[in-house]
DNA sequence: AATAATACCGCAAACGTTTGCGAAATTGTT
DNA sequence: AACAATTTCGCAAACGTTTGCGGTATTATT
């Protein structure tokens, strides 16, 4: 371990720890001469602050906490990634945890967080949260907290999103464009808030913007479940396919591709997604796009907001927009 | 910010503060009515324990520090999530820091984990790291240093690896067996260990089971660099192409698909991966698995070993194995 | 030359824990 | 009844910082 301290380099220079203290924050009451003096022992010493004294002292962590249902996710990296990045430059680090959609776990998580005294916490709930007491009880310790892409139904809370009603009603707009009559729309977990508002914006776009279209409903609570869902009303003949998410887009490109059908001759696709999938197929594939990285670049702002004295409870959302491919 | 601490409950209870420190963690020395008394007091006010005091008591952070080029990648997110889960098992934290593959900002990573008193590094390396002195810094302070994926081409290290010759190896005779004689092979850096070491070992087996194939080498440096370099040489009809990774497999099937090409008919693919893209398509692309999740594992019990007091310097490797898909 | 202002520095408390050691109270032993 | 053993607890130091306040030197002002 690093021995180094305030302590050490006071002894050895004999002058007073608070004296080096000073000196190596530049404070104005220390000499050039001793600031040099201690400046330069310190780099010789390799001298590093030690953080948990720091923030036992002046009881403030500069660290956040991140609570996610699981990292590999391509919507869930690239935020995670574009908050680091934030914190970094603001001199927060990130702690990272997985809920694994357990609401135990989460409660763990929340623990951790809270014995580490986060400065602040972004979290995105599993998907049977729903006691939100722990979460009131971080902001009533002054912490905020802000929900992001899976938020709880309720008020109160801080939450960033994805603009669910607006892209689900793009993309029932562009069906509709296209002209597609036979569609078959594959959402998520219906006890997501975000699956019901996509469900409603889609169902109602539809029935204005296109009312002689008939619309097929799947719900997959993942991969593979898309997949035999698209695969059993593929059969039908339907026009297009509808995907709310990244995750239900990969399985029903593979029940596409698995029966030979071509984009957009046979089929139509198009998905709510952060446009990573999408792009690896040819014709890419038509997508709203939901950027985790704009979102996260968001969360933190209104994270700094809330720091800096924000009282204000905000629901933000990042719109949306129409990347089009080849595949309607 | 939570305010009940040791101190408080003792002064409510009418006992000291060390009484209370025992009473919680359940020490034989306190009495069981009195154990009763605090942890009910306990509770009642919501007592956290402050992580920040107890790390610097106990100069144990329980903390592990994590550095990698960037989350949003398709091994790193999967060992990072491995990693996260092991950690969370074993009461560790996980500090996630994103060095963008550049070195100043590795360097800055570091100094965070150094006064963060991290209990120990994961690092994958910048393509351009040279000096490890930061590196060696953090082992003199018995703060274990666990290299992965992109490990410094140096001894004396530990360092956990997929098997890149035995992948490379796997790969090549792979394409001896299906007898494809024109092969377009794609790596990455040259700067990379990995990318050396896969690339030896493609040509040396090649040489050995394949000798009268040509391969035309190919280096990218991302997916569209490789897209490019795809369809380049697709021109000169090319039995089959070899990609290093996902990132270079993601740009050559956006190249193929472009240009209409059936796979396995009119050309072979087979790639080195985490198996997600692979699984995409259909066929599946053929591959050599490098688990990040298993990976991760390994990385961990590595560090758990050092941190039990090995100070032996292991080089461990997954082993891989090819997962046929029917893209060959 | 006396006084006022300024520059420079140290004392000590505090942040919330853990833990070795000793002390008082209780119980057991002869 | 005297002593020993055991149970139960508190004292105080330590971990490495930050910071308000006060105290000497030194310099400036008249």
């Amino acid at each position: 371990m690093n021995n180094t301290t305030l302590k050490r380099i006071s002894q050895i220079l004999e002058i007073s720890i608070s004296t080096v203290s000073r000196a190596l924050k530049n404070h104005p009451d220390i000499s050039d001469k001793t600031k040099l003096r201690v400046v330069e022992l310190a780099n010789a010493m390799d001298y590093e602050p030690n953080a948990n004294a720091i923030n036992l002292r002046t009881s403030n962590s500069r660290l956040f906490g991140l609570i996610v249902p699981g990292i590999s996710n391509f919507f869930y990296d690239s935020f995670i990634s574009s908050v680091e990045e934030e914190s970094r430059k603001n001199n927060y680090a990130l702690m990272v945890l997985q809920s694994g959609d357990d609401p135990l776990m989460e409660l763990n998580n929340l623990k951790l967080c809270r014995q580490n005294r986060v400065s602040g916490l972004f979290a995105s709930i599993s998907t049977q949260t729903t006691n939100y007491d722990p979460f009131l009880k971080l902001k009533d310790m002054k912490t905020p907290v802000i929900f992001f892409d899976k938020v709880p139904d309720h008020n109160g809370f801080n939450k960033v999103c994805v603009a669910d009603t607006a892209s689900a009603n793009m993309a029932a707009a562009a069906l509709a464009r296209k002209d597609k009559k036979k569609i078959l729309a594959i959402f998520g977990d219906e006890r997501l808030l975000m699956t019901r508002k996509r469900l409603e914006a889609f169902k109602e776009t539809t029935a204005k913007r296109n009312p002689s279209a008939t619309i097929t409903y799947g719900f997959a609570i993942n991969s593979q479940d898309a997949e035999g869902i698209t695969s059993t009303y593929l059969a039908q003949k339907v026009d297009a396919v509808f995907c709310m998410s990244d995750e239900i887009l990969t399985g029903a490109m593979r029940a596409i591709q698995k029966q030979h059908l071509r984009i957009p001759d046979d089929i139509g696709v198009i998905a709510i997604s952060n446009g990573f999938i999408p792009r690896l197929f040819y014709p890419e594939i038509t997508f709203v796009e939901t950027s985790g990285h704009k979102l996260g670049k968001l969360a933190f702002s209104s994270m700094m907001a809330c720091l800096a004295g924000s009282t204000f409870i905000q629901e933000l959302t990042i719109e949306s927009i129409l990347v089009e491919g080849g595949s309607l």
